[in-house]
DNA sequence: TTGACTTTGACTTTCTTTGACTTTCGCGAT
DNA sequence: ATCGCGAAAGTCAAAGAAAGTCAAAGTCAA
């Protein structure tokens, strides 16, 4: 299969570049012999951030898509919260697992405060209420993907 | 790409001048071998104020054009960030900002990490994309906020 | 047969490059 | 003083170069 393939290419790259690669999505499109969107499609279903890659791109002239594979590690916690945060969550719950992932190195002070602005009733005052606990579970979330992204 | 180029050039030569620079435009066109508005292009999109650059200029003979680098305190700069966000930011701005706090050692690269997953197209998703921008401003303000109280 | 995954291509958005035209400035001639 | 000229820099829009998005059509296994 055609996706297979490209996703098998990309990952001997990114052996060769040491976990990093920046590839032309049309240059290396044409290589291959397929249209670029292909190279897109690869990319969001195999080296996504879950599976522990950080995309870039750049458009335009000179445009590129940058790959970074993250090493795993102690990210099997951090996704148990993720997994656990479900659909919505309120404030006051929010912060609990933070002071949780303090409490684990997984997060410092200042890394806290940062979170619990963003999941603060006071950053999302200008939505009903209701609507509050689901985009804030989505947020908590990409805030935990961030954290398996990073160090 | 030659805008990289030319931005990476202007780069050096500030750091020569000790933060600030003075250039002629038709000059440096010249020894680059490019067309003058080429490197207006690269000022007014790699230069800018919210990145930090204070710009001037002269017209006429013997003009130029003047770049500073402009260091503040750490609070007077991030309520510099605070009214610069304004009632709705999207994605690619609040990314510069926080690249701006990063180099300017306001935020950590790991801070970096969180906050731009707070304040991405990702975590908002179950919004409109019509209201996302200010809900984004809103987070952001809270997570400034939250960098003046801290340290 | 259905549903998940692939493949494709048309269309959109973003960034870059270029050049024609405009505005401003300094200076020398009047 | 001031007028006019030439030397800058500014502006803007068109063209070009990538990457992103999305939905329709195809494929394949359960």
């Amino acid at each position: 299969m055609l996706a297979d393939y490209i996703a098998q290419m990309i990952e001997e790259m990114l052996n060769e570049g040491g976990g990093t690669l920046e590839l032309q999505r049309n240059e290396m499109a044409n290589r291959i012999g397929c249209v670029p969107s292909q190279i897109s499609y690869v990319i969001s279903s195999r080296f996504t951030p879950e599976r522990g890659y950080v995309i870039e791109s750049r458009r335009g002239g000179g445009g590129c898509i940058r790959i970074v594979r993250k090493q795993m590690g102690r990210n099997e916690y951090l996704m148990h919260f993720f997994c656990a945060i479900g659909d919505s969550i309120d404030e006051g719950e929010a912060i609990a697992y933070l002071k949780n992932l303090l409490g684990n190195g997984c997060i410092t002070e200042r890394e806290l405060l940062i979170s619990a602005a963003s999941l603060s009733n006071a950053a999302l005052s200008a939505l009903p209420p209701s609507a509050r606990g689901r985009i804030r579970a989505d947020i908590f979330k990409q805030i935990i993907l961030s954290l398996m992204q990073s160090r």
